[in-house]
DNA sequence: CGAATTTGACCCGCGC
DNA sequence: GCGCGGGTCAAATTCG
């Protein structure tokens, strides 16, 4: 049994999506809670389908929000343990693609639209691209896991073949398009599944008081 | 009373 | 072409 969940969902979607794992891949990390999590769950579980780009732990760590998780990830890593990010060609693709987005213009076209008929050309945009995304697995009891940023929920929906519902959030940032979702793994629902979908263009809204400033761009490599 | 969440309706992509 | 299922919208409701 390789796959857990977070394979599985590549598998539904062939969307780009950059997985971190631990190496090998089932050599779970346990006893680590998940960035900025206060609640200190149990177990922290990160897995990927496979290993084009095998990252030393300190690179991953060094993408981290903030001093505190970083200290926190690396202790309970405790030892230089290899990490992977995939970024299959696929990937860069969405990279972007996802840049290209952020930095377009209106084209005009909208000008012959009517209200209705730009609302639609909007969201077929919306929809077409495809940002890039990344999920992990934890183990904890709350559904939404204190990440440092503000996040609004906008939709929930119940998940075929699932008893739990997947919650759909936003980041509340003006500007910012970063979208995550969390749902309760089916088979144990002690397990959360959080995936981010696109990345930030802004730090953490509410401060860490430990947070730096430098922390923003080590940030965005993350997500 | 404004902000956040809930929830049913709607839309789109995809498989058949 | 049709139906299913996931994702999003937006009005209604709840919360602080």
């Amino acid at each position: 049994m390789q796959n857990q969940g977070l394979f599985e969902e590549q598998q539904e979607m062939p969307t780009p999506m950059g997985f971190f794992s631990t190496f090998p891949p089932n050599n779970n990390i346990t006893s680590c809670p998940p960035l900025g999590c206060h609640q200190s769950p149990k177990a922290f579980n990160i897995a990927a389908p496979d290993h084009h780009h095998a990252l030393p732990t300190e690179t991953l760590l060094s993408s981290l929000s903030s001093p505190k998780h970083r200290e926190h990830l690396a202790s309970d890593f405790g030892g230089p343990r290899l990490l992977s990010l995939q970024r299959s060609s696929a990937n860069f693709w969405a990279w972007g693609e996802l840049n290209e987005c952020l930095g377009s213009k209106k084209n005009g076209v909208d000008d012959h639209l009517g209200v209705s008929a730009m609302k639609m050309k909007r969201i077929k945009a919306r929809r077409k691209v495809r940002e890039p995304r990344f999920c992990f697995k934890t183990m904890s009891e709350v559904d939404v896991l204190d990440d440092g940023y503000k996040w609004r929920k906008y939709g929930q929906k119940v998940v075929k073949n699932t008893q739990h519902p997947r919650s759909y959030y936003r980041c509340t940032q003006d500007n910012c398009r970063v979208k995550k979702r969390v749902e309760r793994l089916a088979e144990d629902p002690r397990m959360v599944i959080t995936t981010y979908e696109g990345r930030h263009v802004h730090s953490p809204s509410h401060d860490l008081d430990d947070s730096q400033p430098t922390d923003s761009q080590l940030n965005n490599f993350f997500w």
